[in-house]
RNA sequence: GGGGCCGUCGUCUAGCUUGGUAGGAUGCCAGCCUGGGGCGCUGGUGGUCCCGGGUUCAAAUCCCGGCGGCCCCA
């Protein structure tokens, strides 16, 4: 088997579905794609060990609420439903009969959670109240559909839900969630740029909407995160009241803010290479594997098999996710191969030289060995875990980075885009331009938070007026 | 939303133009042989030729419809 990262989608394809993350096409229904035993393993570390941690730690309660939704709930936010409308799953029938109410599909969850709130909440001393849920939501995408990026079901939606008092909690919860964001994707070592999505780009039925995006291999960009202000479109036509402080009665305010299997897709895409996946040693289904090199002599051969063993059984009780590849139908050379792919980030290889001296381990990132005391194992993979991670990390910024240019001028910005660069251009901010840019340029990111976005002395580069921010442009998934 | 390409064992693919026995590689299984970067040999396994309909004595091949995948443009 070929990979070659340069050609993305094809390298994406067989990736995915060659190390045994997901099958994605074969599954009949468009859209859907089924998580192997190897990928759901992947998929839960990351959950679990940062996700679910991260929003655990910042005071959000985890929640699960049902998959149907009620015509006249997800009808009720007028805005909301037209940005949905035209995607929505309908179940109209349970067995023979028709429905009275046609029942949705979530595609997203503030109608659900708004109705519930309604019952919840009553009073300022219930606030701030923080929920999320990690569920599967359902999309009719009518574009072509990608695994993990473009899904008809995204099988993990992570949306949190917030209620507040006022404008401003509700605002400082988004930056609170933006803080979180960047805490989940520096853990994973996934560059991010922050922007604020235009007014014609916004989640429907937000105030504002700030998005996280990655530059993919191929130089389009894909969102992996929003975060979005709510204000009271969803409390005041459901109701969600409550009496402050100063006994006023007022309806709170909200935020959303999610993040989606393209979590996954963005770790895969970012840190992978010409031999396969290139895992993060912190959600590695397997970080460390041993592989016995078979010996002639029979005695050498078996005291090869002991050792391996037994370094094995060490890792595992030191908490390290190891396996040991004692299969003898396949050699050592294409045991390699086989791990590589799965993104293992250290193999340990013992043979007849590992018995007498000290222990050989390979790194899946630069692809070099190193001797490794048998006593100082534990502490070295440590180590090495550590600038394993920093080293892909830095890796994969740098790539980003190198993505992202500027200029004044709508023809250059024009032919950059078309070479997948991410493109800052002065704007003067008006919508008219703003449309254009996404017409005849590139999709409008928005203005970004990750930078001072401020400029003084430039001109738009459609209308010529002064400019008054920057705005990022791309080809994005 | 518009345009284009494509669908054949698990995977990659030949065959389609000109209708007539579905062939290879890889994988998988068994045995032998090997073993520090995809070893080799022998044998075996595996195909509703995407689905439905039509034309025909005969369809993977031609025609129509659908489903699914990929690419480009908006």
């Amino acid at each position: 088997m070929k990979l070659d990262k340069s050609n993305f989608s094809e390298w994406y394809d067989t990736v995915l579905r060659e190390s045994g993350l997901y099958d994605y096409g074969r599954y009949p229904v468009k859209g859907m794609g089924v998580w192997m035993p190897f990928g759901f393993k992947l998929r839960r570390l990351v959950l679990d060990n940062i996700v679910r941690r991260i929003l655990d730690e910042t005071g959000h309660e985890e929640v699960l609420f049902p998959v149907l939704i009620p015509k006249t709930l997800l009808e009720k936010e007028t805005e909301h439903i037209r940005g949905f409308e035209g995607e929505v799953y309908w179940v109209t029938k349970g067995g023979h009969e028709e429905l009275d109410i046609p029942l949705a599909l979530r595609p997203t969850s503030e109608t659900a959670i708004s109705y519930m709130e309604s019952f919840w909440i009553s009073s300022y001393k219930q606030l701030p109240m923080k929920l999320y849920q990690i569920v599967p939501v359902y999309r009719y995408e009518t574009k072509a559909t990608r695994p993990l990026i473009r899904l008809r079901e995204v099988s993990t939606f992570k949306e949190a839900h917030t209620a507040h008092e006022s404008f401003e909690d509700a605002d400082k919860q988004c930056k609170e969630a933006i803080e979180i964001y960047k805490r989940i994707y520096d853990e994973l070592g996934i560059p991010y740029m922050i922007n604020m999505r235009p007014s014609w780009d916004r989640f429907a039925g937000a105030l504002y909407t700030v998005a996280f995006d990655t530059v993919m291999p191929d130089g389009r960009v894909l969102q992996i995160g929003t975060v979005h202000h709510l204000g009271q479109n969803f409390t005041i036509p459901f109701e969600v009241r409550f009496q402050r402080k100063d006994e006023e009665v007022d309806y709170a305010w909200q935020t959303s803010y999610g993040i989606s299997d393209r979590i996954i897709a963005a770790l895969i895409a970012v840190h992978g290479d010409d031999r396969g996946l290139v895992l993060p040693p912190k959600v590695a289904p397997i970080q460390v594997v041993v592989i016995p090199i078979p010996q002639k002599d029979e005695e050498l051969d078996k005291k090869v098999r002991e050792v391996a063993k037994e370094i094995t059984e060490g890792l595992k009780e030191k908490g390290w996710r190891v396996v040991l590849d004692d299969r003898d139908d396949k050699t050592p050379g294409h045991k390699y191969y086989e791990w590589e792919l799965k993104g293992v980030p250290f193999r340990i290889e013992i043979g007849k030289r590992e018995l007498e001296g000290e222990l050989t381990v390979a790194r899946r990132d630069i692809r070099k060995r190193t001797k490794v005391k048998r006593e100082e194992l534990d502490q070295k993979l440590k180590e090495m875990s550590e600038e394993f991670f920093n080293n892909i990390k830095e890796k994969a910024w740098e790539f980003m980075r190198s993505r992202i240019v500027q200029t004044d001028d709508l023809e250059e910005a024009k032919e950059l885009v078309e070479k997948r660069m991410v493109v800052e251009v002065p704007w003067c901010g008006r919508k008219e331009c703003g449309l254009r840019m996404d017409e005849e340029v590139g999709r409008v990111l928005g203005m970004p938070l990750d930078k001072d976005a401020k400029v003084k002395g430039k001109r738009c580069i459609t209308c010529g007026r002064e400019a008054k921010v920057i705005v990022r442009l791309a080809k994005t998934y």
